[in-house]
DNA sequence: TATAAGTTTGGGAGCGCTCCCACAATTTTT
DNA sequence: AAAAATTGTGGGAGCGCTCCCAAACTTATA
């Protein structure tokens, strides 16, 4: 069943399989590396050895010579709470790790916790001489962080545009504004005139760009802006998408978009405890299109995050940013798309 | 507000340090390594050039010079959908990264997912040259997986014990049938006598050991197994929590031990529905301790698993492995705490 | 056919460390 | 006081690659 060469115990040099092939360790590292320059007949030779014995070269070796580890640094600093509940960071650790592993680099990962001095892991990470490039994916980058990475002299992409990004900043994000403003126009479209916001944790660039294309929507049909209609202080969780329901409730609105699904799931356990029917009553949206999305009652019409291709996007932008294909300045804005189910 | 020295832009060698404190190569590298033979003026000397510049050896050379990367792999074999739901992943994974970068060690993640050949990427990972070590997460790791883990040559711990685990295997674990059997014994004190078991899924260790807890309390009241108060086809999900106590209602039952809390809190859905009350016409109980534990209505039994004191311990152990501190079969079992709530 | 230009190959230097051995400085023992 | 043991320090070799330059060989051009 097994062969006799390939047994994983595989510690063979360059110069080892330079031997065992009959030429030079600068043609085997040609090879390994598919350089232009080598014969057809050379390169079948020393692939062949390289395949019999499985050889892999020594990633530490290489490094050093090169200059440049293959590895990514992860960085998520988000605090243990929210990563229980908020399947976010699973799925997009999930497409960063899938994307970088299929091309050839090994990421590794950064995690703050509560109980971990963050001064010194911070000075950790920023001082990390392992990673070429790195990839933060937090909602909460400000200036001083910005700074920090931006005097690094590594490339990095940020999952979310912040506030504070400047010309220079790479970042990847999902279109959250064009998102909102269609999931409005939609609501606008079947005929309803009174809708509300449930809006998102203020101080992030998805809350503020989302309560942009709601306002952007109503402008655009003419619907005036009521204050009122816009809740003041929700923050993505389910107790606020209730509360904010419940206020929302007062003035009447025939409609409501909610900036997450958390609380359009949580917003809807409201309305029916009114003795309000969905989507008849009160038509109801939200944005991620999470698995609660189609499991709610009625299914909530909703916007597809991208989620694993925002990871995927970063990694690819990094590494194009590592090996010179790009200039800094990355930025991708990811199409969404509107999700309509029955709570419409 | 910055120094001159401490810009970030830190890419000095031991040489360099070495030349600017007056010392030789190896003199800088005693002291970096807390090498004992060095005086005491000494090390204090190369200490401020070191602070002053802010220098950390490379890691790139380092690991090519001692053989010895200090990077671990965390081998996450795991459907996607599993890891949006089931929050034990992103617990387990914070309590592997905070203790490994406590250590100096840094994780490099491998995650399978859907879209990804499955014999390529165990390929890429079992052939791997950059991690000293791994820690394999995964609830279903059969024979075969266990022998290649074995022909490698490097240390590896297993976070929850595989059936197929011989005598020389390392591996973590919770006290999962210890557990059960505290939270069934606390059943029966509280005068229970028809105590059914919603069962985990099949195949895993997990499963068997929870019940085999079950069981083995049952005996030690001397209260006879009823076969029909074990349901056949659980599986850890909501929906088999919510249809094994269906069949289990139809036994009049006056108490139930689900497997896991998900399926306790889907469980006492069916009790409701059935016009039963909890905990007065039946006791449940749940195992794992996860928020839904006590946010559900009444908050629920159950058994706390210290998810992240498991990374934690894997991380300790294999690190250990690495450093010879102790000898291959690393074997662990972590105890685990009855959490009494309103649901007994 | 001689010469220029391109292609293929090998060898040296060097990446920044660790680890060993030899030597110097210091302390202990005789 | 000299010899032996101990502690402290420096330098060389080497880890396994990459990258550059030069040499050898091939093909195109005058």
């Amino acid at each position: 069943m097994t062969t006799d060469f390939d047994n994983g115990f595989n510690d063979l040099s360059l110069e080892d399989i330079a031997r065992l092939s009959g030429v030079s360790r600068s043609t085997v590292s040609r090879v390994v590396n598919q350089h232009p320059n080598v014969s057809d007949t050379t390169r079948r030779k020393v692939m062949e050895i390289i395949t019999r014995y499985n050889f892999k070269p020594h990633p530490a070796a290489r490094a050093l010579a090169s200059q440049r580890s293959k590895i990514i640094g992860i960085l998520i600093p988000h605090i243990v709470s929210d990563l229980f509940t908020d399947p976010f960071f699973s799925i997009l650790l999930q497409g960063i790790t899938t994307a970088a592993n299929s091309l050839n680099y090994s990421p590794i990962l950064w995690l703050t916790s509560a109980n971990v001095d963050e001064s010194a892991f911070y000075d950790q990470v920023f001082n990390d001489r392992l990673a070429d490039g790195m990839i933060v994916a937090s909602a909460t980058v400000n200036a001083t962080f910005l700074e920090r990475l931006d005097q690094r002299s590594k490339p990095y992409i940020i999952i979310g545009r912040p506030f504070t990004a400047h010309e220079k900043t790479s970042y990847v994000d999902s279109e959250n504004e064009q998102g909102a403003r269609m999931l409005v126009e939609h609501l606008i479209l079947s005929g309803r005139r009174r809708i509300g916001m449930i809006t998102g944790r203020s101080g992030l660039t998805s809350s503020h760009d989302r309560l942009q294309g709601y306002i952007s929507a109503l402008q655009h049909a003419d619907i005036p802006i009521d204050m009122r209609l816009i809740t003041p202080a929700s923050d993505y969780t389910d107790a606020s998408g209730y509360s904010g329901m419940k206020l929302l409730l007062q003035h009447r609105v025939d409609a409501v978009f909610a900036a997450n699904d958390v609380m359009a799931v949580s917003a809807m356990r409201a309305i029916k405890e009114a003795g309000l029917r969905i989507p008849e009553d009160i038509a109801i949206g939200g944005f991620d299109d999470m698995g609660l999305a189609h499991s709610s009652e009625p299914p909530l019409t909703t916007i597809h995050q991208p989620i694993s291709h925002l990871g995927d996007s970063a990694v690819r932008g990094l590494i194009d940013l590592l090996e010179g294909k790009v200039e800094p300045p990355f930025q991708q804005m990811l199409p969404v798309k509107l999700i309509v189910r029955q709570s419409t």
